[in-house]
Formats: structure tokens, sequence, C-alpha cells
RNA sequence: GCAGGGUUAGUGAAGCGGUCAAACACGUCAGACUGUAAAUCUGAUGGCUUAUGCCUUCGCAGGUUCGAAUCCUGCACCCUGCA
């Protein structure tokens, strides 16, 4: 497999880089917004442009639930489907044999999930992953894995899941080679493997070798933002900066607290995602120069004529749309609430990731 | 005018002699949210407060009772029938 990733500068653990899709370049440091179900929630995908993003995700599990994938085949596939133009990422519902553990089953087989909605039973399979992925006509496509929760429970299974995860990668390398075979090489998507290890450092860097020694384009770090304290994530990520394979992608998955985001950039990840700058604004929480956090339905901002951010190049902050018209939006339940604030926190994120980016 | 029904905390609405500072909903205030079961969830919401504590409340004014939001009397206002 010839090496997507172009390594350009080095700044201390600060790597700046390209990441080469057949949708298109990704300068990293990069933050990519998520958009589960085929949209960033509350967006239009020239408002997700406009924040300076330049790859968002998608996800396996809600996409094969509904509308299902041959339904975005046939509409030509994600990009066509959801009006993205630019590169699309789909995680591989590894995360949801987590966030639905209770409600899921696991065998070595794969999982079943019971569809929260209905109670319908749901397989995903390493296999039937890619299939999937591969059908949406993802550009970056994830290795199903088995992520484990930090509570007693998924502690006692973290070697197992990291065993299983490793396994499932054997397997879903085999079946994403069988399903791009007949692709020329500048049309195949890439495949990132993940790397698990609970926050055992032993098993953390023995599952890092692993993945590495795979035929990866980009090593993802999973399993972390998953509830352990920020000191807890910050000593593995410090832990790991020194293993890395640097001729690969390094994707430290579902990290977006601006602090965190600015920390794993400084130890060597070159990609992250993160619902955090747009669920937090939908529920009316932003971020401000400093990494500042507001609160903009609080009573304080009634009368506050200031926009989000003064420092901000953001839409919402360069179009005036104030705090107090901000906190009525939100109280009144309106969604372009959500809406604007979310264009504000993407794009703090951005913000940041070009910070770094102009280190090269 | 006659006969019924009603008036409960910011709003709507339970309660119909003690376990009522008073269910519930909404609103309000605050907090949480890290590969999205998430436009969601949690807490507070008469006052004072550390409180299993005290004080003031259930249209208004009296009364019965050991004890009343709950029963009685009068008054005010609202609704529905009949005139």
């Amino acid at each position: 497999m010839s090496n997507f990733f172009q390594l350009e500068t080095k700044h201390g653990g600060v790597r700046t880089g390209t990441l080469k899709t057949r949708a298109g370049d990704i300068k990293t440091p990069v933050f990519m917004p998520v958009g589960t179900r085929g949209a960033v929630k509350g967006l239009h995908p020239d408002q997700v442009k406009a924040t300076g993003a330049q790859i968002i995700l998608g996800n396996t599990y809600h996409l094969h639930l509904m509308p299902g994938e041959k339904v975005i085949k046939k509409l030509g596939g994600l990009h066509e489907f959801t009006r993205w133009q630019g590169p699309i990422l789909t995680d591989s519902g590894g995360f949801q044999v987590f966030s639905l553990a209770h409600m899921s089953k696991i065998t070595e087989e794969g999982v079943t999930f019971k569809d929260p909605r209905n109670g319908d039973l749901v397989t995903l399979t390493p296999e039937k992953s890619m299939q999937i992925q591969i059908d949406l006509g993802s550009d970056i496509i994830m290795a199903f894995d088995d992520v484990v929760s930090l509570d007693q429970v998924g502690r006692e299974r973290t070697m197992e899941a990291l065993e299983r995860t490793h396994r499932w990668l054997e397997r879903c390398i085999l079946e994403f080679k069988r399903l791009t075979n007949d692709m020329k090489e500048d049309e195949q998507p890439l495949f990132f493997g993940i790397a698990q290890g609970g926050l055992d450092k032993k098993l953390r860097k023995k599952s890092l070798e692993f993945v590495q020694s795979c035929d990866v384009d980009g090593v993802a770090i999973g399993g972390l933002s998953v509830g352990e304290t920020r000191k807890e994530m910050h000593d593995m990520l410090e832990f790991l900066e020194p293993l890395y394979d640097l001729t690969k992608a390094h994707y430290l998955m579902g990290v977006g607290d601006p602090i965190d985001f600015r920390f794993a950039i400084k130890h060597g990840i070159d990609m992250m995602d993160c619902v955090l700058p747009t669920r937090n604004a939908r529920h009316g929480s932003v971020w401000s120069s400093g990494d500042i956090r507001m609160n903009l339905k609080s009573e304080r901002f009634t009368n506050d004529s200031k926009v989000i951010d003064p420092e901000c190049d953001c839409a919402t902050c360069i179009d005036g749309f104030t705090r107090g018209f901000l906190r009525h939006q939100f109280k009144v339940n309106e969604s372009l609430a959500g809406s604007l604030a979310s264009i504000h926190n993407i794009r703090h994120l951005n913000r940041i990731a070009e910070e770094y980016r102009s280190l090269s």
C-alpha cells in the first residue's frame, strides 16, 4: 500500500502534513465535524464548509439502520446523497459497541444490537461493517473495533476486547481488500486501524504496535474520551507520542474539547473528530477566546449586545448575531440558535487547527 | 332573579378533615455533555436556612374542630342552564 500521508513539518510534537483521499486532500492537523446521520446537525454543507471544515464523519450503524446503505448507494453514494462534496470518513459502528453496550451482545463473529428505537436486532460484523462503508462511498473507512467502558465490567474485558479488536482488524483488512481489489489505486478509499487498550499502557503499546504492523493507511486511538479523567487521557497521549509510526496519519477518535484538542496536536495527533462542538452548541454552550465556555441560555446575556466572541471570524460572529439574540432564540427553542452556535464552535476548533497548521 | 359549577404556588392542574409547603405538567434558574439512543439529561423552584427545623400560603372575612386547601356561614368575582 502506498503512502497517502505526507508529513511536512514537525515542531516538537506538532506535525503538519497532508492526507490524500480520493475526494481531496486534507491539511493536518484537522478537526472533523460529526454528521452521524449524513448531516452535521442543523447545518447546510455550505455552512460546514465555511467553518473551514475539510472532512466530515458519518456513521455506519446509524446510516445502516436508516435509510440503509443500499438506498444511499442507489441515490449516488454519501457525497451525492448528502451534498457534502469533500472527503467523508465513516465510523465503523465500533463505538456503538460501547455506547449501546447494555443493549448488545458481543461474540467472536460480531455484535448484535437492539435498535433503541424499536427493539429490532441489528448485526454488525467486521465484514459487514466494511461492506456497508464501501456501499456508503466513504473515503476513509474505519476498522470495526470492540470499545470497552471504564467501569468494572469494561476493565475486566479490556484484554479480551483488545485481542478481539486485533482479530477483527485482520478480518476487516481481508474484507476491505476483497471489496477494493478491482478499484484503481486513486479510486480506493483509505483504511484506518484502531488501537485499543483502555488505560493500560502496556496494552496500549501492544495494540498500537500491532495496528501499525498491519496494512493500514492510518492509525486511530480509540477508547479514550469515554469517561476517564483529563489527566488519564493526557498521560496516555504523552505515553503514546514516541510510539507512533511517523509515516502514517494519527487519528484520535472522539476528542474535541479545545484543551484536549490542543494537547493532542502537541503530542503527535493529526486528526480528531468530536460531537462536542455541535452538541454543546445545540445546548447553548459555546467557546470563546481562551477556550472559555459560556452558556448562551444564561439570564446574564439577555441584554448583551456583543457577538459570541469579538475575536472570532466565524459566520455567526462576523454577521453580528448578538448574545442577546442568541439567548432569546435558545429560550424560545428556535433551532437557528443551535445552528448559529454550531457554526461558531466548529470554527473555534478549526481556528485552533489552523493556528498549528500555520507553523509549517 | 332562580338552580348548579368554580376560584390552589409564575401558568395550567391534582388534592376534598390529620401522613400538605401542597402531586403532576409547563415555565423559570442553574449544571452536565469528548468516534451523537443526545434540539438530551440532571438539580433547584413560597420565604428563611445546615436542617428529619422554623415562618407564611390554597379568592376574601368569619366560624366548627385537638387539627381545615379540604366542613359551615357571609362576601367578591367567573362559568353553565332556566327565566
